[in-house]
RNA sequence: GGGUCGAUGCCCGAGUGGUUAAUGGGGGUGGACUGUAAAUCCACUGGCUACGCCUACGGUGGUUCGAACCCACCUCGGCCCA
């Protein structure tokens, strides 16, 4: 393939690539490229936002390159701190390795597992020494740290940082020199890291790796990055119906950015349909269902997708009652609504389940409730309904 | 080590002895509208089968008829000085 299409390929969706005349001159090599990738299995569920970046991995296998999968279990228990304006807890080292194994079987379903090296970065980190821990850090200075946005901020504002968060920007970097990367990728977030192992690599006498640099993805609240801690996540390991519906319902702003980064349909044809839906030819509704299918297809194929999307349409043209939805077995009897809002997992309290009928939320079997203290007979099988679009099957135990 | 300021509900942030489950904003949830989204408007937003009771303002004790608010000590954090 042309090296210049090869490029092409790489630079879609990519916010910044330091530097693109480096990964050309890489490109041009001929040879695989190490293209790392580090991760912090803090959490184990893997959710959209995380495949923006392994998708990029994915086609750099796709051209013949070597994927190394670093997993960060020494750098996991320092916390990164890249974003936050808090300082992260720290993980034991059992916590990571357990997460790192749930975490690899979903990340192998986008990236290709036999071009795919993994490796544990306490490796290197577990036998080395104080004065090579000193060494490396003589190799930044505090001003040069404080440069960076987000200790920047905390700094300012009178926020704690504690002194092992710098450590790790260096460690991320002396990852780069143990495997020698020629490629690292990463949220934008990660941009200060990368430098970190560009300059490591220099002193170290290798050629300094490229960073690429993809958008952080926003999740379904349509404001904030996508993440497990703020709620907003579609996890690739959700149902269809649950997935798409969540993708259905994402505010329209985040169509374009979400068929670029998450599908691999041809740029010039998003373009398109994105100009349609300004001119008014084309209803941005239209244009979410086949970002959904889409999406959906990836993990479930088509045929779920499809269903799922009718199933969607189903929902909102009447009020037909979704299959898949939560059950719940409650005792046959008299029960106070508040209560069975309660343990069929619709609210947390009876309190808010007071409130909740009282707004006017609430139904049973198709019935609105509209008095707190009303009871309902649970005989068989009956439907209870939170809102519009939260439903839960209740079975009578026999 | 010394000085000084601070810690309030999911978050930010008022309140500085009693009508305070605690002003306001954000977020969240519900309702209207709609395309499912956005925008707008309204309501709700500690728990308890409740016109009452319980638990809450970093922690522990204390003063007081009565404390988020006063005092002591402790814990954590900011800033300044060393």
């Amino acid at each position: 393939m042309e090296i210049q299409t090869q490029l092409e390929i790489l630079k879609r969706g990519a916010i910044d690539i330091i530097s693109e005349e480096e990964l050309l001159q890489k490109l041009k090599l001929q040879r695989p490229l190490n293209v790392k990738l580090g991760v912090d299995p803090t959490s184990p569920d893997i959710h959209l936002g995380f495949t923006v970046v392994m998708r990029k991995l994915k086609q750099f296998q796709e051209l013949g390159h070597q994927v190394i999968l670093i997993v960060g279990d020494y750098t996991a228990t320092v916390g990164d701190p890249s974003g936050k304006n808090k300082t992260r807890p720290m993980l034991s080292h059992e916590q990571v390795i357990e997460n790192a194994e749930t975490y690899q079987q979903q990340f192998f379903k986008i990236v290709d597992k036999t071009k795919t090296k993994v490796v544990y970065n306490g490796e290197w980190f577990k036998p080395l020494s104080f004065d090579k821990v000193t060494n490396l850090l003589s190799q930044i200075t505090v001003a040069q740290m404080l440069e960076r946005e987000d200790f920047q901020n905390r700094y300012r504002s009178g926020q704690s940082i504690s002194l092992h968060e710098f450590l790790y920007p260096m460690m991320q970097g002396y990852d780069s020199v143990m495997i020698e990367a020629d490629v690292e990728l990463g949220g934008t977030d990660q941009k200060f890291n990368i430098l970190r192992g560009r300059e490591l690599q220099k002193n170290a006498g290798q050629a300094p790796q490229i960073g690429l640099m993809l958008p952080i993805l926003i999740g379904t609240d349509g404001k904030e990055k996508m993440s497990k801690s703020l709620g907003n996540t579609i996890g690739i390991n959700e149902s269809a119906q649950s997935m798409y519906h969540k993708i259905y319902n994402l505010p329209d702003d985040l169509i374009t950015d979400y068929l670029t980064l998450l599908t691999n349909i041809p740029l010039e044809e998003i373009k398109e349909k994105a100009s349609q839906v300004t001119s008014g030819q084309l209803n941005p509704n239209h244009l979410k269902q086949e970002l959904a299918t889409d999406i959906v297809s990836q993990y479930h194929g088509k045929d779920k997708a499809n269903e799922a999307s009718q199933a969607e349409r189903k929902i909102h043209i009447g009020a037909v009652i979704p299959d898949d939805i939560p059950e719940c077995t409650i005792a046959k009897g008299e029960h106070w609504v508040p209560s069975l809002l309660a343990s069929a997992g619709l609210v947390q309290s009876n309190s808010e389940g007071r409130r909740l009928i009282l707004n006017g939320g609430v139904s049973f079997d198709e019935e609105k409730i509209l008095d707190p203290k009303a009871n309902v007979t649970i005989s068989q099988k009956h439907i209870l309904k939170a809102g519009k679009r939260k439903f839960v099957r209740i079975l009578a135990t026999p």
